[in-house]
DNA sequence: AGCAAAGCCTAAACCGCTTTAGAAAAAGGG
DNA sequence: CCCTTTTTCTAAAGCGGTTTAGGCTTTGCT
């Protein structure tokens, strides 16, 4: 492989210069840039980025954490959307992405880790807010975006879904279709989306004037296994049911489907369900998952400009993003009459 | 962030004592280990990745290309799986996996950008088989896996499902339920795994002595939409149709499913499906997909094993790995009578 | 012509670590 | 007790780039 010096020789210039032009210095003619940028096409030459990045302190890379103990980032039916958005416009502007291997307990973190590779900025997501690790990311120089947790300081932002808003606008649509007895099932409560889910369905209900019970509020996880158990927790009380189910995950709908099916009961006949999320199976499932869409790719993409903002600009505020959600009408919920 | 030379200042010792226990050199005394350590604890240091790879020409993080130009490898319902199955093993391991940003039509390709980042190693997916830049990788010293394409070489090797026996075990099954008129739909012919399933159908439906019919056999890609398309072919045919339908991919089978239906025929009653892949959807989609199954986290993991292997031990062969599939019995083919 | 200002190029220090070669200290051996 | 080994440590030369400071030509102006 040639290096900087073989160039540098056989253009019969100093290794400076072939530096300057590589990265276009105005102080280098015309004429010399293009001699040496033949001998560079010629030589097939390519820096080497690791010495770059030594020198620079830039490596044109950026590190990217999913925080899931039992799915990985890109298995998961959300956050592969978002890092597929992250990829695609990083990817235009000629970034590289670095997967950080990540344990959870491991003594060294996303600070550390990143510092160490040199990586011009982060992306965090599926961190619950909790992580004793996250507070030194926040107070450093490292340009970061938190996606799905509102964290912001110095060079940090992030970007999330007006999840208060999604729960609203699912209770209304249930409340259009003369639903008055609303479910819901809950993901994990610790992570801030299931809060403002839960706190958007409240708000919307009250507002509406709708009975509330707290027995139709049951706790889950994001996942199809939470929905379904949960869902038989419904199923398993003794006083009357709820006609329509407002399920925080499509995953966690999901799973609740195959709970009411299970005991011969039918969606939307007996049920109406309505998910949050639209993820790749809810169109597929049958019935098709009415749900709340959220624009996953959106979110990469914005994360990624966002990133790049604070990478390029390095103000101190930068103002978070938060996208709306959307109605998308499927088939699992019905018109009571 | 503190240096090598800030520890070395500290622990009073200098520079070259302070990597050496940090790479663990026999010719430290315990003593001065156990007093470099602490202090490199207390200060809570780590060595930068990337001096460490200028120096030492290994990074410790392997580079993976997937190269799909419509969906990103990321989203893609088979890869997605596969680079879960290496992330978990390389994770293990404490590589850290760079996606590099690769352009169709780029100039430098996979072998410089490697070297420029220095991966330990790198692996391919979905790379057409005749890419010219393949060659000086493929040349390169550089540790090499292929996915679903048999290429190797010095310091290269694949892993790859067993097409051929998968497509037979298709057909088998298919005749077994009696059927004896099997069409298949094909993925892009300059695939491997397209081209073996093909053979594979061709050789077992010769072995079976079944008729062979060459309008049942349509080209498309492995798309929903092209699935579709050529299920929709396969419909405009005015000779008898197949009863069977073998889809090289479930992505296809699916948009088949949807061809059929939008025709008001019904599955498996006027046609028997079976896919290949086994992806996520197949089992939420109604009815059910029967698949050839691919193990296909598997094939990441192996992939991710074989990939170590290569660099640790430096031999210049590797066996490649050819995975089994597996019949998985669904709704879409049902028992002609 | 003389002098300052541009324009163009280069030497050398540096980024943070690894590794080689060799020095100093400690341990054995006769 | 001196000499050889062994053990333990360090100086210094890289790795392949970037960047600062400054030197040599040209050019422009009076």
């Amino acid at each position: 492989m040639a290096t900087i010096k073989d160039i540098a020789r056989i253009a019969g210039v100093s290794v400076t210069t072939v530096s300057k032009v590589l990265n276009d210095y105005p102080d280098i003619s015309k004429q010399t840039k293009k001699m040496v940028k033949q001998v560079i096409a010629r030589e097939n030459y390519r820096p080497n980025a690791i010495a770059r990045s030594l020198s620079s302190h830039k490596s044109h890379s950026i590190g990217i954490f999913f925080t899931d103990h039992r799915n990985s980032g890109l298995r998961h039916p959300f956050f592969r959307d978002i890092i597929y958005g992250i990829e695609k416009t990083l990817f235009q502007e000629r970034y590289d992405l670095i997967l950080f291997a990540h344990h959870w307990g491991d003594t060294f973190s996303y600070a550390e880790k990143c510092q160490s590779r040199q990586v011009d900025g982060v992306v965090l997501m599926g961190t619950p807010g909790n992580d004793p690790h996250l507070e030194r990311l926040i107070n450093s120089e490292l340009p970061t975006v938190f996606i799905d947790l509102e964290l912001s300081g110095k060079n940090t932002c992030y970007v999330i879904s007006d999840n208060v808003a999604g729960a609203g606008q699912a209770v209304s649509y249930l409340v259009e279709l003369g639903h008055e007895q609303i479910g819901m099932i809950m993901g994990q409560k610790i992570v801030k989306p299931a809060q403002d889910r839960l706190s958007g369905f409240k708000q919307r209900i009250k507002e509406l004037h709708l009975p509330y019970q707290n027995e139709w509020i049951v706790e889950a996880d994001f996942s199809e296994n939470g929905g379904y158990h949960a869902m038989n927790r419904i199923l398993n009380l003794s006083g009357p049911y709820p006609t329509a189910i407002f399920c925080q995950g499509d995953q966690i709908a999901i799973g609740a489907m195959r709970a009411i099916e299970e005991r011969g009961l039918a969606i939307p006949g007996d049920f109406s369900i309505i998910g949050f999320d639209d993820i790749e199976i809810s169109s597929y499932v049958r019935p098709a998952l009415t749900t709340i869409h959220q624009d996953k790719i959106l979110m990469g993409e914005k994360a990624a400009q966002l990133l790049l903002k604070i990478i390029n600009t390095g103000e101190q505020n930068y103002t978070p993003v938060v996208l709306p959600t959307k109605l998308k009408i499927r088939d699992s919920c019905r018109r009571l009459s």
